[in-house]
DNA sequence: GATCTCTCTGCAAACCTTTGCAGTGAAGTA
DNA sequence: TACTTCACTGCAAAGGTTTGCAGAGAGATC
């Protein structure tokens, strides 16, 4: 039922192979064969059978793409850019997820590495060495962890922190609280890293609390935390530990911005839907993806993995493009940050933060919900 | 470099096909010789080359999963559940984002076709005879969407709404808006026409606004008819539309759930962190991913496709398996409905909605945050 | 001891495509 | 006219796997 290569090269009386070329290698076969070949393959609805192609060239024109959690919101807009950006090049997209677990990252590749030309590992789990070893079963691109010898895409999560804990300080914060990100985290190390040197600067505190799921839950459980340690600012690992925080702080009756100042790290699209609005860290989380899956398919070209052609030149020293992109992160000013006790007379909300790049969200909106001002 | 059937069968000293047994046909295969051939395969990492297989056997073990919008909250729950499903059942996913548009759809049915063993489609944008014609090329299932002839998985919205409208009316509300969706959406249609049967029921008036974008910014626009409709309780198409309302109210100074009571459509994640907290209709997103995979898988082994074996009994008739399930939804109360101007003298909140299934949500916590209830 | 049965294994074709090589015929050159 | 060049096309092998068929032994039956 299907229809194959033969189907069309029985139906424009040529052989097989011209058929191939009319798809593969145009300039090859004679303009009228071409035309006459194209409209049976037309009439027939003709598509090349990728997984054969795959077999004889080496390249599947497939990529994989291994998440930690599909379900935290971090990931889709990711995703989606990925998947956007490698269809444009005629690529497909294996999704798969992994639960957090090391263990399903590393079967997943095994898994994925023959039917894929590569495969982006999205904030892995896995230890370095580990994946510096699957490396060499497949190429890889790793997103938010540095490796070295491997292309990495990374966000600049450190100056991210240090425009945070600038903006605090200027509010007049002197102790602030970070809450820690998963054990093993690269993401959370350099946030800590950052933070720390931000605040000597600035002649300010930092208490380290954690380590914490990356989750809404993980950032509620540590509220009695932060209030017992009499903090009034925090920077939280991620938007969603933020919001959980958010939440317990109400629950204990403690006032955000009035008592407790909160930033959060990733401009997740919830954080302009909480109240108040969460002050954050914003990732170019899409660009990540789209410029992830451009190094993945450059590589593919610049280093293509078996078939036909390649076998002599290839040989045996695993060349590969190592090259490492830093995107650019920005601090978004909302509505949960607000003047600490060492504030200055400035008009609160309009403090001047440090040097880094940040803007004021929202210019237009109600900028402080009336709720939250007088609330009990 | 890759290792191949040919390699294990050499380190083992026996023909490819015995290889090949040992994994597909084990119980053709000499205990001994098994665990020598699964020894040598072990040790040179070997896996079958699943694109080779699909090429004879005519199953790829891979699934197409077709999403309208990968960045929409209502999305990653299903495809999270989808993966899961799929992958213990030894099956990959390929992922693949519309946006909102029947073209892709259309295009990316194609080119998955020759690639998966089906294809799952989620709030498809396309028109039910295209479906049906595409349905002829792949084994399709259809997600929140009934077509006659064909798998689906639906949602009952329609119970779902008569929750939500008994609910606003035993709360006292007679005068309800209902937030339509995009034009096509089969959900929108049948929110429409429950809702419409149960307000008649329960003496109330409904207005339809609408159709909108599925988003939140299609909700906060409908606030100033929302006002101006003089209603006192609102149903919307779905969360992210309720969650654009409560801020494009706030904006207007219409306090919820004192003025106007909000209420949504999927349970998202983001509706339990809104303030107010959203009440909504649950939807079971996951459950509907894990279902539809089952329904593909199962019709996939009912009534085989190509490969060498089914040839003679396939025949012409395209047969096929078109179970409909219907999930039940269930209204889960939060704080942003509360008592109408015809609301009795019972304690508001502990009001009694109708027969339909619902819950009172997170009975532990602060069920209203005292800054909604005093502020200005 | 001959025959049959049964279990296991090897052989080779098939799946659909790509691609190096060789062949064909026409056009260009001497 | 004879020869070269060139554009196009066909042939067949290859890629990794599955599977119907047949062959080889071993054990059982008479």
């Amino acid at each position: 039922m299907p229809v194959t290569i033969r189907d069309v090269a029985r139906a424009s009386g040529v052989h097989i192979s011209t058929v191939s070329r009319t798809f593969s290698a145009p300039h090859l076969v004679n303009p009228e064969t071409r035309v006459r070949v194209l409209a049976c393959a037309e009439d027939l609805g003709y598509r090349p059978n990728r997984a054969a192609r795959a077999l004889i060239t080496g390249r599947t024109h497939n990529i994989g793409l291994i998440i930690a959690d599909i379900a935290n919101p971090f990931f889709p807009p990711l995703i989606k850019a990925a998947e956007s950006q490698a269809r444009h090049r005629d690529y497909h997209v294996f999704v798969a997820d992994t639960n957090e677990d090391a263990a399903a990252e590393e079967e997943l590749v095994h898994a994925l590495a023959k039917q894929v030309d590569g495969v982006l590992l999205c904030s892995p789990r896995m230890s370095n060495s580990l994946i510096e070893q699957l490396s060499r079963e497949v190429p890889l691109v790793v997103v938010n962890r540095q490796l070295a010898g491997l292309p990495c895409v990374l966000m600049d999560v450190g100056q991210g922190a240090r425009s945070a804990i600038e903006h605090l300080a200027g509010l007049g914060h002197r102790e602030i609280a970070l809450l820690g990100g998963p054990r093993g985290s690269w993401t959370s190390r350099e946030l800590r890293r950052a933070a720390g040197v931000a605040a000597r600067a600035a002649g300010a505190e930092l208490t380290v609390l954690g380590p914490n799921p990356p989750t809404e839950t993980g950032g509620l459980a540590q509220a009695e935390q932060v209030r017992r340690a009499g903090v009034t600012a925090v920077l939280a690992y991620n938007d969603l530990m933020a919001i959980g925080l958010l939440e317990g702080l109400d629950a204990l009756g403690v006032r955000v911005p009035q008592e407790v100042s909160v930033v959060g790290v990733d401009d997740i699209s919830l954080s302009r839907l909480t109240r108040p609005k969460l002050t954050t860290v914003a990732t170019p989380t899409a660009a990540a993806g789209r410029t992830a899956v451009d190094m993945l398919l450059q590589q593919d070209t610049d280093f293509p993995r078996t078939g036909r052609g390649g076998g002599a030149g290839a040989a045996v020293g695993v060349r590969r493009t190592t090259a490492q992109v830093m995107l650019q992160t920005e601090l978004v000013i909302r509505d949960s940050t607000g003047p600490g006790p060492y504030a200055g007379p400035e008009r609160p909300g309009a403090t001047a933060a440090g040097p880094g790049p940040h803007r004021r969200a929202d210019p237009g909106g109600p900028r402080v919900a009336a709720g939250d001002v007088v609330a009990s």
